[in-house]
DNA sequence: ATTAAATTTGCAATCGATTACGCTATTACA
DNA sequence: TGTAATAGCGTAATCGATTGCAAATTTAAT
């Protein structure tokens, strides 16, 4: 029931203006000590509070920033979504999550409904195949737009990824190094560059090291577990059959192994299998397996933080930064054939 | 570049007031139509958009929701936080989301940050200590307040929970039904409701079952995976040894199913697992985990809906809701003694 | 003491949308 | 035809905070 109290409460209270009480808060130096000692002591005895809102509207900032991601109950998604907040939140800004479900359709309608809440900045990591008008027109108003993870081909927009292509070779490496020469590939949806990256990585690694690239030992999946499984099954039937899969997504090198173990084969020992993401997963299995990890918490810090150098950039000179993090090489069980045992 | 155009841009290009753009667009039925075809025309040729920020002073309501989980980046609360949105968004809500971190303090942050912002609404799973007021200021401003999944004693508060009595009864009845008569449990914080409530749950289907209850059997976790391997230590030690463990937590079970390997006995013949919250590894795994699945997706949208009762109740009468939702028991190889294999 | 300079504060417009109230036309009815 | 009722639209205030400009007050300088 108690009404907000406002600046002009408090300005009735001491007998001055709204104005003395909204620079006195604000630290304006053109205000009398004593006065802004006055309107502060007041403030804290009628409970008062800004309310951004107000602020909002005349400043034309809303301290909200949106955020798209396919979907937030991934744990690749959730925590850079964590790093993303700890880095705004110090800063006053809020998150408003938002979730394509991959569609691109959705995509467009989320971006028209963050414009419209006059958000300050968008971070999107795109889908598949997501549409460039929607996203013109954030450009269109000025206001910054990040990609992460996934990035669309646009002019003058920044962007926070990790080197796929790396982390591809990366993993393709170990397991040469672990003395595997037949290097199977689950590969994923080639309209997301991140696919068509891991892939290329995959294949000059195997080129590098001399070894024969073989089409028919790169297959593509939804990156699931289930579209492991057939892939796995396809690949075990061939002859020769392949030594070790690299698979660009954990889910789809868990349908591997699920796969490999029914066809009682082993693990490493017959084949060896490097996941991609790190998810949780990956780490707990009885088998644990190896993996790429992306930092998704760092990811989002960066995020943040070039979006927060955008938004602040006085001068109206448009600059494209391209941050590109290094992925790392988690080695596990599931593809280290020289057993060391970890507690 | 391009301003954007408000209603009295509208207005000027039509050579009328923007009270009346702004009735026309609102479908005002006082005024005329062939008026409101031009304008909507005019509007749509200008690409106008409605300033949120503005209608959100006028109006007092800012059409943000906010959302204190302890943390993304968790599969639970990611996919509670899918379910508000699928309910809100449509609505016209946004979510912004904050984390609490299990912190009380940071808890308290947030909430004062979120009133800050003029939230219509606060949806809050608590802390395992989580202080009232705070929580007791967005009451005093008469703001819903809803708590999920973990919730304090409040008046007024409206909650949708589930039922962890009855979750951890079926757990331990299935345990019994499997012929298990030694069954242990590892509990965690109890200064979190859902864990007492889990705990008695266990502790009366034993009763009911006519089994000898056995505080040694009980063991105090932090609900984390070498938790759960280090009271599993303890419980092999006993004698008689226990031959099942319902944990009221999916990570402290796998802990214990990675300590009972370790010490070379067999899942589930010579002890049983179930775990609690069906958390996405407890399937995949290569012996999958029996577990207690909470809908957290429904329970969002659950939450969303009273919120949205709460919030469209013109009456000032005030209600205390509570919803209940049913648990459900997922039976997978680690309790299953009569093995069925499932493809 | 008088004027110039500096400090403090008030006035009023502004951000964009909404809405109670009231003023014109237009229509209805006798 | 005259009066009342109604439809349609404009005027202006409002939400709460901010800020350029001007006014008032104090301080400094001569």
């Amino acid at each position: 029931m108690s009404k907000k109290t406002t600046i002009y409460d408090i300005a009735k209270a001491l007998d001055i203006t709204a104005a003395t009480v909204s620079r006195a808060l604000n630290n304006n130096p053109k205000i009398s000590d004593t006065t802004r000692e006055l309107v502060l002591q007041k403030a804290a005895e009628m409970n008062y509070e800004q309310n951004k809102l107000a602020q909002a509207l005349k400043s034309g900032k809303s301290y909200n920033v949106g955020v798209i991601v396919p979907r937030v109950d991934s744990n690749f998604f959730g925590s850079v979504i964590r790093g993303i907040e700890e880095e705004l939140n110090p800063q006053g800004y809020h998150v408003i999550i938002c979730q394509s479900y991959e569609d691109p359709k959705t995509e467009g309608k989320k971006i028209d409904t963050l414009l419209n809440a006059q958000v300050d900045g968008v971070l999107v990591s795109t889908t598949s195949n997501s549409k460039k008008e929607p996203l013109k027109r954030i450009l269109a108003k000025n206001i910054p737009l990040i990609f992460f993870d996934r990035r669309k081909d646009m002019q003058g927009v920044s962007s926070v990824v990790i080197n796929d292509f790396e982390g591809a070779y990366k993993a393709t490496k170990h397991l040469i190094d672990e003395g595997c020469t037949k290097i199977a590939h689950l590969s994923g949806n080639f309209s997301l560059e991140i696919f068509r990256e891991r892939f290329s990585g995959y294949k000059q690694a195997i080129i590098d090291a001399g070894l024969p690239f073989n089409e028919d030992w790169v297959i593509k999946t939804k990156s699931n577990r289930t579209d492991g499984i057939e892939a796995t099954k396809t690949l075990l039937q061939l002859n020769p059959r392949p030594d070790a899969i690299f698979s660009a997504s954990d889910f789809a090198a868990l349908g591997a192994i699920q796969e490999i173990r029914a066809q009682k084969l082993n693990i490493p020992q017959d084949i060896s299998v490097v996941g991609f993401s790190n998810e949780p997963f990956t780490k707990f299995m009885e088998l644990p397996i190896s993996t790429i990890d992306q930092s998704p918490f760092e990811m989002g810090k960066m995020a943040a933080k070039v979006f927060l150098e955008q938004s602040n950039n006085e001068s109206h000179v448009k600059m494209e930064k391209k941050v590109v993090l290094d992925p790392q090489l988690i080695i596990r069980n599931s593809s280290l054939k020289t057993q060391v045992l970890t507690p």
